[in-house]
RNA sequence: GGGCGUUUAGCUCAGUUGGCUAGAGCACCGCCCUUACAAGGCGGGGGUCACUGGUUCGAGUCCAGUAACGCCCACCA
């Protein structure tokens, strides 16, 4: 074995070993429970990122653990066909060679877009390999291979012949830039600095004008009312009047409709029921004409008159310098406003008139919050369910159709002859009334339709198949906040609608990795830290270390190039403690599949005691997905207990008493075992390559079982071997006395009797001293003293240090003594406390008073007698 | 306009039924190349737990309010 750890071969080697091994598929244990996990399935024209690394990693802790327990695991792989991004993505290579999409028709567009695909699409299974994932391969899915796609059609159809998906002219929320249509959550919302322009619209019967006021002068071009509050005192006698629509001279009339507020404005407002979704309710109450006055590339229609064919941001301005000289500007405000940009390509969305597929969710909405209301599904943080029953209160029908040709094609038909829609399973040859024109829809739907089917789609749905029946539902979803409603939710409609069952009883949320700063780690910020090349210079398992033990539930994950490093530095301690257990403890014979020792000697009893009540906390942590939380008890016994309290009183028996020595390196091996075990869920690579040097080289730590062990009990001597071990390394480390320099201690009182002679051995390994047991020195000038856990000890400063040096050292120690009594005192002498509290909190601190006020009579006999 | 989160050591953060003298990593200071690891060991300094009030025998922890920062949602055009 290396001195340092090389990661980079060592991770190289493991994984085709594992995958080789069957390992990954949940078959490897044949009569487990079945535990299953999806994958949020990454865009194929993804690279992974920091936050795909850090869900993964979570994923891969819980499936993982779960293998070694003997459940049937199984965590299923794939990726989404993510409709626009991956079409974007084509189109903007097409474009280098100075061509679009409609040079090459919508087949070779589409064969195009696969054969991308199929050159760049496992890109992210590589990535996932290097990360560790122990995703079974054999059952990988895309969200566009033929079985999902069967899925996809058959509840398209069912939901058609329920009546949930229909076809409506709806103002939906358009991309000028992708040309599609988009849902409400496609949508991002920014501030604009925005203008609110009030414009006159003169009455027709010359009874002066009604002034409105719009922050999109440019639609008046579409206007067909003005309107105001019934109540509006102001306009009572506008209502029912017509106005002069400015410039195109269209004549319109004044309504009244409870939507308009009196206070925003002037309290009226002008009408575009083309586009706007506010105007567009209005226009339907009003049986108001919808004139489209913007096109699908957001240029001014025909309907706009002299403005035709401009941009709708140059019209806004055309228009308004046309109503300055008209004089029919009141003025201009600042107003600053939100508005709403395509999520994929972030242009100014544009709302639109248009003919799309809905999904009426109202019917779905239902079971899909009573599933989380009554406990078939957790969120944890449980905070999130608040968040998710709001937005599901709230929803709006889903806009599921794309107007893109990188997707599942939307199975209806038109028929031009009668004016049918046919929507069925199988292709259409001819319609009922005869004719076999029949049209299909050309649009797609929305990629999240498909992710919306994932848990069961990828199990075989709408099959019957063994896999489904055995792994779903699934048994926790783990998943970004961000992802709540595009996702989530809907995952939970479509699941419980279509199989009656939620598809997941927990669904872990995390935050966002970010960078130092708390800054959203972003290509064009420039802070984004690439996962692959941290794993290239650090290793797979420092970044998963790193990424789990920032992973505080429910917050956002701050990395740093440091953390990972720290992370790193503690896989180089781990490698060199077993190396130093395997080479130099020459411990080699441990039982690898299981087993503990059944006469533990004392410094055993207690590691292995710590290891028990070590293991049951990360067991109870991990069940309730405080990852960071158990990971940090495991890292910091490792380090501090095992690798180094432990491991240095295994240094200290010598050759010559060859059984004890046999019993304690079995016990380190054992222990090292079991440390290994519980670390390998988090740091794959690296302990499955400790583990074939501990072992004889055969079976997988990766299927080893995980740590069950029997209860053994601490010795009691182990609290004041630690804490006069500490007081005597204190000693020499504030008057600088080497270790090459011995101690002569003399321990005089115990608080059980004698102490064993392991403790005096061990206190003489551990700090240099030479302990012995003896009379209290008589005169005590001349020495000091150190006490832990009723044991109290001398040393002879004579030869070592001036006694004035001692002074300080004790002194202090009665200050933090006295500040101590101080605290317990101010508590036990509240009759309050006395009576109120529960008797053993009170017990505890009438102990814990009376150990500090001996140990402080100790003290200052101590300062006295020191002369 | 609603809703949520955060505020603890110089930095990044733990601290889940309220109860030993509030912890870790990094950074800092001192000593030590002791049979693994100097990417290490030992020891040390450093905190009025944002502020105000309340509940309680007892509050970093529960409640109310304030402030700062951050996030999400929202059809006042």
């Amino acid at each position: 074995m290396n001195q340092t750890y090389q990661p980079e071969e060592v991770e190289a080697r493991w994984y085709p070993v594992w995958e080789e091994s069957g390992s990954f598929r949940p078959e490897v244990n044949p009569d487990g429970e079945p535990y299953s996990i999806v994958i949020p399935p990454p865009n194929v024209t993804g690279v992974l990122h920091t936050g795909h690394a850090l869900d993964h990693a979570m994923q891969d802790i819980l499936i993982r653990r779960k293998r070694m327990q003997g459940y049937a695991a199984l965590w299923l792989p794939g990726t989404d066909h993510a409709g626009i991004a991956t079409q974007n993505v084509v189109e903007r290579e097409l474009r280098k060679e100075g061509m679009t999409r409609h040079d090459l028709g919508r087949e070779q567009f589409v064969e195009q877009v696969w054969a991308w695909k199929a050159k760049s699409g496992n890109t992210i299974s590589t990535q996932m390999r290097k990360l560790g994932d122990s995703t079974d391969w054999s059952r990988e899915r895309f969200t566009f291979d033929e079985g999902l796609s069967a899925a996809v059609r058959r509840v398209f159809v069912t939901l058609y012949d329920e009546g949930l998906m229909y076809r409506a002219n709806r103002i939906i929320n358009w991309c000028p830039r992708c040309h599609t249509a988009l849902s409400e959550i496609e949508v991002e919302h920014e501030d604009d600095p925005g203008e609110l322009t009030y414009i006159k619209y003169p009455f027709t019967d010359g009874s002066g004008h009604v002034t409105v006021a719009t922050t999109r002068p440019e639609t008046m071009l579409g206007d067909t009312a003005v309107a105001v509050h019934p109540d509006d005192e102001r306009y009572t006698d506008a209502i029912g009047k017509t106005v002069l629509l400015p410039i195109l001279n269209r004549e319109i009339p004044v309504v009244a409709d409870d939507a308009v507020e009196h206070e925003f404005g002037t309290g009226a407002v002008k009408v575009t029921p083309a586009h706007d979704p506010l105007d567009f309710d209005i226009g339907q109450r009003h049986d108001l004409e919808q004139i489209i006055a913007i096109d699908t590339e957001a240029r001014i229609t025909e309907a706009g008159g002299p403005y035709v064919g401009m941009d709708r941001f140059e019209a806004r301005e055309a228009v308004r310098s046309k109503l300055r000289e008209l004089e029919l500007i009141e003025k201009v405000e600042e107003h600053p406003h939100s508005v709403g940009h395509c999520s994929r390509c972030h242009t100014v969305i544009e709302p639109l008139l248009s003919l799309q597929w809905f999904v009426k969710v109202q019917p779905l909405v239902g079971p899909a919050i009573e599933a989380v209301k009554n406990g078939d599904t957790t969120f944890h943080p449980r905070r999130w369910e608040n968040s998710y029953f709001h937005w599901m209160e709230n929803l709006k029908d889903w806009t599921v159709s794309r107007q893109l040709w990188w997707g599942h094609r939307i199975p209806a038909w038109y028929c031009d002859a009668c004016g049918e829609t046919i929507v069925s399973m199988d292709d259409p040859t001819e319609c009922t009334c005869g004719s076999a024109e029949l049209r299909r829809d050309e649009d797609v739907l929305d990629t999240w339709f498909s992710s919306a089917l994932w848990p069961f789609s990828t199990l075989g749905w709408p099959d019957e198949t063994d896999d489904l029946a055995r792994f779903y539902p699934t048994n926790v979803l783990v998943t970004g906040f961000d992802i709540i409603f595009f996702w989530v939710a809907r995952m939970m409609k479509m699941g419980i609608h279509f199989t009656g069952e939620a598809p997941f009883p927990h669904i872990l949320i995390h935050g966002m990795v970010r960078d130092i700063e708390g800054k959203k780690m972003s290509k064009s910020a420039g802070n984004a830290l690439d996962p692959l090349e941290l794993v290239d210079e650090y290793g797979a398992d420092s970044l998963r270390l790193a990424l789990i033990q920032a992973a505080a539930p429910g917050h956002d994950i701050p990395l740093s190039i440091d953390s990972v490093d720290a992370a790193r530095r503690f896989g180089n301690k781990l490698w060199n403690a077993v190396r130093f257990v395997v080479e130099f403890m020459d411990v080699t014979d441990v039982p690898m599949d299981g087993g503990y020792p059944d006469h533990p000697g004392p410094e055993d009893a207690w590691i292995l005691s710590r290891l028990g009540s070590v293991a049951s906390e990360v067991d109870r942590l991990l069940d309730e997905y405080r990852l960071s939380g158990a990971f940090a008890v495991l890292y910091n016994f490792a380090w501090s207990e095992v690798f180094d309290w432990y491991l240095e009183m295994a240094k200290s028996i010598s050759d010559a008493d060859s059984g004890r020595q046999k019993v304690m390196r079995q016990t380190l091996g054992v222990v090292t075992r079991d440390v290994l075990k519980l670390f390998h869920p988090v740091m794959p690579f690296i302990t499955e390559e400790l583990w074939s040097h501990l072992g004889d080289g055969s079976g997988l730590i990766i299927t080893a079982p995980w740590p069950s062990l029997p209860t053994y009990d601490a010795p009691g001597e182990m609290a004041s071997l630690q804490g006069v071990a500490s007081e005597i390394r204190q000693f020499r480390s504030q008057h600088q006395i080497g270790r090459k320099i011995e101690i002569p201690v003399v321990v005089t009182t115990t608080p059980d009797g004698a102490l064993p002679v392991w403790w005096y051995s061990q206190i003489a390994s551990l700090t240099g001293a030479s302990p012995k047991p003896g009379q209290r020195p008589d005169p005590v000038a001349g020495y000091t003293r150190v006490f832990a856990a009723g044991v109290e000890a001398y040393i002879p400063l004579a030869g070592l240090i001036d006694v004035d040096a001692e002074r300080p050292r004790i002194e202090k120690a009665i200050a933090e003594l006295e500040a101590g009594i101080a605290k317990s005192k101010g508590k036990l002498d509240n009759a309050n406390f006395r009576d109120r509290a529960p008797a053993d909190v009170v017990e505890r601190e009438e102990r814990r008073l009376a150990e500090i006020e001996e140990q402080l009579a100790n003290q200052r006999d101590h300062l006295a007698e020191l002369g």
